[in-house]
DNA sequence: GACTGATCATAG
DNA sequence: CTATGATCAGTC
C-alpha cells in the first residue's frame, strides 16, 4: 500500500480500520496471527503500520516520513485506561554536551503522534482486540512543559554521570527505563568524574496516567464517580475510544 | 491494580 | 548489531 498523502488520507484509513479486531485486519492483510501472546510483543504496531501504509517500517524517523507523523497503538482498557506506558525513543547516554531540548529526539517523536487505542477484548487475548478511534495529537503547551522539564532533569543526571541513580519512579510524564534485550547489555556512558564506565541501556517512556489524561482530554472525560452531578459525566473514555471514530471529536 | 525493571520479535 | 515495535511478569 502506497503511503498516505495527506494527515487527512492517513486519518481516514485509521478510522476505517476503527471497530474491528485485530485478528480482522490480519485476515485482510493476509498475514499470520501469532501464536504465543508473550513473543507477540510489538506485533498489533507493525500490524497497524502495515495497515495503514507506513512505508519504512523498521527505520529509524518517523513511521510516516513525508507526514513528520509518529504511529503509537496502545492497549487500553474498556474503560478507557492504557494498560502499559508508551515507548518513545532511545535516551542518549555519552556526548550530552551541547544537547538542548529543541533538538532532541523526545521532541521530535512526540510533535505529532497518531494514537491507535486497542481496545481489550472479552477473552483477554491480543486476537479479539479491537482497533479504536484514532488520534491525531501534539502536545498542548501544558503537556509539553511537563515532558520537556522532566527530559531535562533526565539529560543533565546522564550528563553528570548518575544515570545509576534514575529510576522509573523518576519523572512526572516521562519516565526513563532499561531497554534492551535483557539486563546484561552495557552502553558506554558518563560517569561522575567525566570518564566512561558501562551501564544498562535506557530509553524514555510515557507514563500511563499521561496517555490516560491525553486520552481522557480528547475523547471525553472519565465518568465521575456515583454521586456527581447528573449529565455531566457523558461517555466514558472506553465507549469513545472503542467507537469506529465517526462519532468523536477531531 | 498500578508500576517498575526485564524481556521478546523482526527488519535492515 | 542497532533501531523499532511494544508487552511481560514480579513486586509494591
Amino acid at each position: 500500500m502506497r503511503a498516505p498523502a495527506s494527515e487527512a488520507e492517513l486519518l481516514g484509513r485509521a478510522r476505517a480500520i476503527a471497530g474491528g479486531t485485530l485478528a480482522e485486519l490480519a485476515d485482510s492483510l493476509g498475514l499470520p496471527l501469532p501464536g504465543d501472546p508473550r513473543r507477540a510483543k510489538g506485533w498489533a504496531g507493525q500490524l497497524v503500520e502495515t495497515a495503514l501504509g507506513a512505508p519504512s517500517a523498521g527505520e529509524p524517523g518517523p513511521d510516516f516520513p513525508g507526514l513528520g507523523i509518529e504511529l503509537k497503538t496502545i492497549p487500553v482498557t474498556p474503560a478507557g485506561r492504557p494498560r502499559e506506558s508508551t515507548w518513545v525513543c532511545i535516551a542518549p547516554m555519552e556526548d550530552l554536551t551541547g544537547l538542548h531540548w529543541e533538538r532532541s529526539l523526545v521532541r521530535a517523536k512526540l510533535a505529532r503522534v497518531l494514537w491507535v487505542p486497542t481496545v481489550d477484548g472479552t477473552d483477554g487475548g491480543f486476537q479479539s482486540r479491537r482497533i479504536g478511534a484514532p488520534l491525531l495529537w501534539s502536545p498542548s503547551p501544558e503537556e509539553e512543559a511537563v515532558i520537556r522539564a522532566d527530559w531535562e532533569e533526565f539529560i543533565e543526571d546522564i550528563a553528570l554521570g548518575r544515570i545509576h541513580t534514575i529510576t522509573g519512579r523518576r519523572g512526572t510524564a516521562l519516565q526513563l527505563r532499561p531497554k534492551a534485550a535483557n539486563a546484561r547489555e552495557r552502553n558506554w556512558t558518563t560517569d561522575e568524574d567525566g570518564g566512561r564506565t558501562l551501564a544498562n541501556p535506557r530509553g524514555f517512556y510515557l507514563r500511563a496516567s499521561f496517555t490516560a489524561a491525553l486520552l481522557a482530554r480528547h475523547f471525553g472525560a472519565l465518568r465521575p464517580a456515583a454521586g456527581g452531578p447528573p449529565g455531566t459525566g457523558g461517555e466514558t473514555v472506553g465507549a469513545r475510544v472503542s467507537a469506529t471514530g465517526r462519532d468523536t471529536p477531531g
